[in-house]
DNA sequence: TTGCATTTCAAACATTTGTATGAAACTATC
DNA sequence: GATAGTTTCATACAAATGTTTGAAATGCAA
């Protein structure tokens, strides 16, 4: 067992440049300048510059993944086994917002790391990105347990808005806050993941009479 | 003046192999081979690859900006001058939808090619994108002439929410059909319309009551 | 210390990329 | 039909990039 000193030191020069730069900017020979290592030393560590980006990205997804079902655990534990819709969203967008928003200077090399990925999705991460619908499978099941007369469509509709919602005020934080003169907060991250949460539960609470709705009203001006 | 064969033949190929393989994987070559002209004429033409992307890019905005202002006028001539919230939305995320989404083969190049701007940002395009401001301000204007007593900041999230939806729709359309194993039909294109639309306006109009709540109330499990 | 495995290093490699060049072909005007 | 302007073409260029190589250095056990 060798030291791990330079993997280390690639994978958290990789994580700030690419959190700073974007991916399309960052060459190998950037990282290594930064990690102060051999041009050689990616390729021997990690076998390639693809490998050493999943290799990021999965570590910090699985990270993501763990604080969410702790947060959903904790949650479904306090009501006995059943959570409020609110509280299972909470869990799903929580950690995303928490991570990526918040004053910038206060934000992680991890969190930035994240923005990146939300923003320029990069082939290497699109592969791996598909693996993680089971993991939202456990929070439509999550929901299906608090909101037990739902039909399912519904659910997956919520979920899935709920994750639009928070990720795209991650990705566009900036344009928010141009478009309003600044008037939206995007630091205030609490009231944000609230907003988010009670937009997505009032979707699901009051699916069976709203979002089901027929479609043709004014299907008129769509001519 | 000249022919604008070839112009047109490289603009047609870029799209087209841009929509279908997105731009990382395409290049020069690539475009002039599919176009069947020279290497140098997307130079001769355009002056550089990323003015190809742009002018590309930017035809589409306006065309897309185009038809939503279309729709947007003509809700509120309907309204005599204000429109329903609903239908300022529905201008708003219809054209985008409507272009994106339906079936597969069913989709022009044109749409596929703006789906694959949404996933892969590329510098031209992003730098592009934050021009459209001004456009989305209109919106805000006539979403404040629908609801007069509501204050900025909930419209601008009521907006940004609408655009998100929408958007992530477009762009993830894959997996909400992977993650509900088809039960959501993302086919539908009016249908989701609504949908969006509806959830959109619901957060808007219950803004007073439930978007604006306080945020502390779950705030323990974000500890 | 010797010997073996791991790790580092400088240098080179092999491609791929967008772009530039200068001559040839073409087009339209007088 | 000569001429000037435009467009096309084959080819070359220059730079950047990820990867490989083989030798040197280092660490470590016997």
């Amino acid at each position: 067992m060798a030291s791990d000193q330079t993997r280390t030191a690639i994978l958290a020069a990789a994580e700030r440049l690419y959190a700073d730069r974007g991916f399309g900017d960052v060459t190998l020979r950037d990282i290594v300048a930064e990690a102060n290592v051999n041009l050689a030393a990616v390729n021997y560590h990690f076998g390639s510059k693809d490998e050493l980006i999943a290799e990021l990205f999965v570590t910090r997804s699985i990270q993501l993944n763990r604080e969410r079902l702790r947060l959903l655990q904790a949650a479904e534990e306090d009501g006995g086994g059943r959570a409020s819709v609110d509280a299972v969203l909470r869990a799903l967008v929580g950690p995303t917002l928490r991570g990526c928003l918040g004053p910038e200077n206060q934000r992680s090399t991890a969190a930035r790391f994240m923005i990146r990925v939300s923003i320029e999705s990069v082939p290497p991460i699109r592969r791996i990105r598909n693996r993680e619908i089971d993991h939202l499978r456990k929070f439509i099941a999550a929901m299906r347990r608090s909101l037990p007369g739902h039909s399912d469509v519904e659910l997956y509709w919520g979920l899935h808005f709920a994750l639009a919602m928070a990720q795209q005020t991650v990705r566009d934080s900036e344009r928010l806050t141009k478009l309003s003169e600044g008037k939206c907060d995007v630091d205030d991250v609490e009231a944000i993941i609230e907003r988010v949460v009670s937009v997505a539960a009032m979707s699901l609470t009051m699916g069976d009479t709203a979002s089901k709705a027929p479609a043709r009203v004014l299907a008129r001006d769509a001519r």
